[in-house]
DNA sequence: TTCTTTGTTCCGGA
DNA sequence: GTCCGGAACAAAGA
């Protein structure tokens, strides 16, 4: 579930505890992730200083002080924990929200860094994925050479999207979880930008105006940076609370939210939810055209 | 037991 | 070759 925002503040905590330590030793405990962690790359990072660490779209670049950089993909349930001796585990962002004892049981490596700090990566379902790549390559990676622009781009603009829609005929909602058009937005940031924008997700891009493709530009810059501010969701399933903890879960309007009342306030619509290529989509009917 | 959930990749048909 | 939709992947809760 970690979208862009999500990301972002893993990445501003990350960036204050482990800049400038290095890497000790790393242990393996589970290196079953998306892809299987290779012990060589392991070894080529041992010793190495953390210089700086950056995000792009949903993934993590974490910069070592030679040619190498580690990229981390969180998947649905990644996460980093950070430890320090005499003190308990620190969750590095105000990401998600645990059960007692879940830690422990999806900790997949550990990273032993100097000044006995512990960086702790935890994946319950192993979607995730930590790889090593060099500065030089970095934009010929698989994954990252094939992201479109950042939504916070200055090149994510009208002429952007009327040229990449052009004679293309999906749905909105496909459009905007599609990275190659827009990365970093997923399902639940997408459900909440086409409500902001009056617009509904089964529309045809097609027949979008321009003025509708300036709103929906407007509320991914919107939504997002909002978002940020209030250190991402926090995912619902987990119930113990434990740290800090995102908040913007509490502003959603429409994703969740089923059967509630539209929150637009001269609105009497419910919020629906249907599905469109094999995810759920909330919005309302009357509000959403 | 089955369905749902999440992001990404892969694959096949148009 | 491009576009687009659907299935698959892991794991857990309802």
């Amino acid at each position: 579930m970690p979208e862009l925002p999500e990301v972002e503040v893993v990445k501003k905590s990350l960036e204050k505890e482990i800049t400038n330590l290095s890497i000790k030793r790393v242990k393996i405990k589970d290196g079953n992730l998306r892809y299987k962690v290779k012990r060589q790359d392991i070894y080529k990072i041992k010793g190495l200083k953390i210089k700086k660490i950056k995000r792009r779209s949903k993934y993590l670049l974490i910069f070592l002080s030679n040619d190498f950089i580690i990229i981390v993909h969180l998947g649905m349930t990644g996460k980093f924990f950070i430890k320090k001796k005499n003190k308990s585990k620190q969750k590095t962002s105000f990401y998600y929200n645990l059960q007692n004892g879940q830690e422990e049981k999806h900790d997949r490596l550990i990273f032993y860094l100097s000044k006995e700090t512990k960086l702790i990566y935890n994946d319950v379902r192993k979607f995730g994925f930590i790889t090593l790549c060099s500065k030089r390559k970095v934009f010929e990676n698989k994954h990252i050479k094939k992201l479109g622009p950042e939504p916070f781009d200055r090149n994510f603009n009208l002429d952007y999207f009327v040229k990449y829609i052009n004679g293309k005929k999906r749905v909105i909602k496909d459009l905007l979880m599609d990275q190659k058009f827009v990365s970093g937005l997923g399902n639940i940031y997408v459900n909440e930008i086409l409500f902001f924008s009056n617009i509904n997700p089964k529309r045809k891009i097609s027949n979008l105006k321009e003025f509708e493709l300036l709103q929906i530009i407007k509320n991914i810059k919107k939504v997002l940076k909002k978002a940020i501010l209030f250190g991402g969701s926090t995912i619902k399933d987990f119930k113990s609370s434990s740290g800090k903890l995102g908040e913007f879960q509490q502003h959603f309007k429409v994703y969740g939210k089923k059967g509630h009342q539209c929150s637009n306030l001269d609105c009497k619509g419910k919020v629906k939810k249907i599905t469109i290529s094999n995810r759920s989509s909330f919005f309302c009917s009357i509000c959403q055209k």
